[in-house]
DNA sequence: TTGACATGTGGAACCGGTTCCTGAAACCCG
DNA sequence: CGGGTTTCAGGAACCGGTTCCACATGTCAA
C-alpha cells in the first residue's frame, strides 16, 4: 500500500524509474524525478531499507559492541559516535558485551554474524583470540577505541604518555612518594589501558631514580571504588604517600572524598592527579588530563565510514591513531608539605 | 554462497523445506530437519535477516529513544533493556534524542519513520504533540519510560509518592525546615517527572501544616549540580534548612559534599534524602528511595514482547504501571538538632 | 471400504526494492 | 548526413528468505 511500485503507476512510470529517481542514482529528466518525488510525498512513501539491504547488502546501521553503558567513558564515547553516525544516516546498533558467558557467545555467534550491519565499532572490549577471528570474518570495517585489538585499526589516547605525563607532573612538583592507583589488570577492559597506565607510571618513576615496589593499588574505575582505596592508602598515617596518579578521574575524586573524610588537606597534604577530563573533575578541582571521549567515538565514525565509502583506502591493519591527552591543571596538585 | 538454496540443494530438498526445518515452522520429519541442519552447518549458513523481514514484516529489533546515555538512570535503563532484549533474540537500536532541533526532527521523519524494528521504547522523553502522533502512526507496539505518554503504556515510579514519602521522613523526624532540590520545570525531561515530585514534595508538607514558599531550588540531575546549589542554599548560615530533599541521589550528593565543604554536619546540622538508589548512596551514606531502573528497563521490554507476540492482548493505551519506591535508611538524615 | 484428517514435501509466488539490459530518442562531431 | 555517444525509460531478473497451495502418503474412525 506503500510500496514503490505504487509510487511508480501514480507517477505514470516504471519501478525502475521510480527508483532511480528517488535514489539519485541513473539518468532521470529532471520532470520525472518530480513526478515521481511528488507521487511518493503525496501517498507518504517511505523506502523499506530491508528490501534495499537485501540487493545492495548495505543496511546503513553499524554494530557497536561495548561492556559497560553506565561508565563515564563508555557513555561518552556512545554519544559521540550516534551523533556522528546520525549525521551520516546511518543506524546504531548496541551490543552490551559482558565478560565471558554463554550471552557473550551468543552476541558473536548469532546476532554479529547475521551481519546486519555495514560495520562494526569495538569500544574498550578485551577481546579473545576467537572472537577477534569472528570479527574479521564478518568481512565487514572494523574499528576499535580504547585499546588496540590485533589487526584492526584503534583509536586510543596514548596510555603511556598519559600516565608519565601525569607522573612527571607529581614529580615535578618535588613529591617522591607517589602511589598509583590504577585498573584491575585483567577484568574486562584490561587490554592495553590498564597495563599501559602502569607501564607510563613506573617508567617515568624509574626515570626519576624512585623505586615503585608497592606503589600500585588497584580499584574499579568508579567513584565508589576510588574511595574505598582511597581510605585504604590513606588510613594509616605513619605510610601514607604525598601524591596519588589515579587512572581515572572517578577513582581521583573518590581519593579526594576519602581524604577529606580523613581530614587530609588536598592538596596541603596529598595532590591527587587523574586522567579523563570528567564533569566531577572541575566540581572537585582536580588536576587531570583530558581525553574526550566523545572525540574518540566521533573519530572512530569517521574513519570507519570512509572505509566503508573506499575500501581500496582502508587504513592499514592494526594501526593505532593516538590521541595526545592534555594537561588540565586544577588545585588538586602542589608541591609536598616540607617535612618538619 | 551461503544462502538457503544452498542448504537445501546439499541436503536435497527444496528450498521451502529447508527453511520449514531450519525455523521450525510447519511438518519437517525428523530425519529430513537432520539433513537439513547438517548442512547448515556443514556450509556454515547464515540465514539473512533482512530477505526474512521483507517478508514476515519483523525485524527482531526494538528502537529506543533517549534523551541521554550518560546519566545513571538512563544508561541503568539502557543496561536493563539490553539483556531483556538479547534474552529474546532483539536487537536494540538506539536515538539519542537531542532536544528540539533539525537532527531531532530527522530522527522521527527519517530514521522512525523507516519502521525498521517492530516496536519502539521511549525512554524519559518529553515529546510533542506532533511527535506522539507520528510514533502512533508507525503501528508498531510503543512503551514509555519514566512518565506517562499520551495512549502509551508507560513504566515508571510513582513519583509523587515518592516524593511525599521522602518529605514525610524528613517530617516525621521532627524536621520543619526542608527544601526541595528538584529539576528544571521546561527541559527534555520535564514530562511529569519533576513537577511530579515537586507535587509530592508540596503536598507532604501542605499535610503537615506547612507552607512552602522558597523552598523549591532546581539543579541539574547532577552531581556538580547539587553542588551548586547545596553552595547557594547551606551558603547563608541564617536561612539555612534543617532538612533537603533531594530529587535524585546524584543531588543529593553534590549537596552532602557543598555541607561538608562549608562545614556543615550531616546528618547532625542537616538531613538530606534523595531518590534513586545510586551506587554514590552507599558510599555517602544516604537516604534515599530506590527505583532500580534496570528492572524498568526489563519490564518495558517484558511489556513489549508480550505484546508483539499477541497483539490483541496489547495494555490499555495510556496504562500505567507505576512501581513502588523503597525507602532506604541510611545515616544521612535525623532528627535536627535542638534548638539553643 | 471410504472419507476425513494429519503429516511430509515440492513448486511457485511473493516481500519491496535495485540493477542489468535493451531500445528509443536526442545530441554531437566530423 | 551518418555514426557514435548521451540521456532517458521500461521490462525483467534478482537479492534470500517465507508461505500458500497442491499433491502424495499414512492413519484412523465410521
Amino acid at each position: 500500500m506503500r510500496a514503490i511500485a505504487d509510487v511508480a503507476r501514480l507517477a505514470g512510470v516504471a519501478k525502475a524509474t521510480a527508483s532511480r529517481a528517488l535514489s539519485g542514482r541513473g539518468y532521470v529528466s529532471e520532470e520525472t524525478r518530480q513526478k515521481v518525488v511528488d507521487a511518493a510525498r503525496s501517498i507518504g512513501y517511505v523506502a523499506s531499507p530491508n528490501a534495499a539491504s537485501l540487493v545492495t547488502g548495505r543496511t546503513k546501521s553499524v554494530g557497536v559492541i561495548i561492556p559497560f553503558i553506565n561508565r563515564w567513558f563508555f557513555a561518552e564515547v556512545l554519544e559521540g559516535m550516534e551523533v556522528a553516525l546520525l549525521e551520516q544516516g546511518y543506524d546504531m546498533t548496541l551490543y552490551n558485551l559482558p565478560a565471558a558467558s554463554p550471552e557473550r557467545d551468543r552476541i558473536f555467534e548469532y546476532f554479529l554474524a547475521r551481519k546486519r550491519f555495514d560495520a562494526v565499532i569495538s569500544v574498550g572490549v578485551a577481546l579473545s583470540e576467537t572472537e577477534v577471528d569472528q570479527l574479521h570474518r564478518l568481512g565487514r570495517p572494523l574499528v576499535g577505541i580504547g585499546g588496540p585489538i590485533r589487526g584492526v585499526h584503534t583509536i586510543a589516547i596514548d596510555d603511556v604518555e598519559a600516565a608519565r605525563l601525569a607522573t612527571e607532573h607529581l614529580l615535578s612538583l618535588g613529591h617522591t612518594d607517589i602511589v598509583h592507583v590504577g585498573g584491575v589488570l585483567v577484568d574486562e577492559m584490561d587490554f592495553a589501558v590498564h597495563s599501559n597506565r602502569l607501564r607510563g607510571f613506573t617508567s617515568a618513576m624509574m626515570s626519576a631514580g624512585l623505586a615503585t615496589d608497592g606503589c600500585f593499588y588497584a580499584s574499579e574505575f568508579t567513584l565508589p571504588g576510588g574511595h574505598a582505596v582511597g581510605m585504604e592508602v590513606l588510613g594509616d598515617p605513619r605510610r601514607r604517600p604525598t601524591g596519588i596518579f589515579a587512572a581515572c578521574d572517578e577513582i581521583a575524586v573518590g581519593i579526594i572524598v576519602a581524604a577529606r573524610e580523613l581530614g587530609i588537606s588536598v592538596p596541603a597534604d596529598l595532590s591527587v592527579i587523574g586522567i579523563d577530563g570528567h564533569p566531577y573533575a572541575e566540581m572537585f578541582r582536580l588536576t587531570t588530563l583530558e581525553q574526550h571521549p566523545r572525540e574518540q567515538g566521533r573519530l572512530a565514525v569517521v574513519s570507519l565510514l570512509a572505509e566503508l565509502d573506499n575500501p581500496t583506502e582502508h587504513r592499514a591493519d592494526g594501526e593505532l591513531t593516538e590521541l595526545p591527552p592534555r594537561l588540565v591543571m586544577r588545585a588538586s596538585t602542589s608541591g609536598p608539605r616540607p617535612k618538619a
